[in-house]
DNA sequence: GGCGTGACGTCAG
DNA sequence: ACTGACGCCACGC
């Protein structure tokens, strides 16, 4: 039977997931900003649910995610060691403090800043 | 259809 | 720089 999961929009998840999954390697983007670039400006919260409930099994980058003022966002011992350890060996350095250079390593996505022309 | 969950963002002090 | 308070809301039960 038709089992109509279809929608005729994508919900925030399905953009959200999209979204992360083209942050290429290196580069990082926040909890805010995809939540912005999947139509929500202020679902940062509901970009955070989305890791917790399908990074795993929907194999998203998720170590690229990071919160606004370029700090990890999970607590030692509960994946803030992992996440850094990734973030490293795809060359981002840390400050003492625990925070990257966002000037540096935000991710800018192309695709959307071009959008209507 | 209400409610808890959540890895946030921002601002005041 | 840090902390607490508050706003935010999609999703699965």
């Amino acid at each position: 039977m038709m089992n109509m999961k279809e929608r005729l929009v994508p919900s925030f998840a399905d953009q959200a997931k999209r979204i992360i999954k083209s942050i290429p390697r290196g580069k990082v983007a926040t909890y805010g900003q995809i939540a912005a670039l999947a139509g929500n400006p202020l679902g940062a919260r509901q970009v955070a649910w989305v890791l917790h409930s399908s990074s795993r099994k929907d194999k998203l980058p998720w170590h690229r995610v990071i919160n606004s003022s370029g700090r990890i966002a999970l607590a030692p011992g509960h994946g803030y060691e992992t996440q850094k350890a990734l973030l490293m060996k795809e060359g981002l350095k840390f400050r003492k403090g625990g925070e990257v250079d966002l000037d540096r390593y935000l991710w800018s996505p192309r695709r959307l800043a071009l959008k209507d022309r």
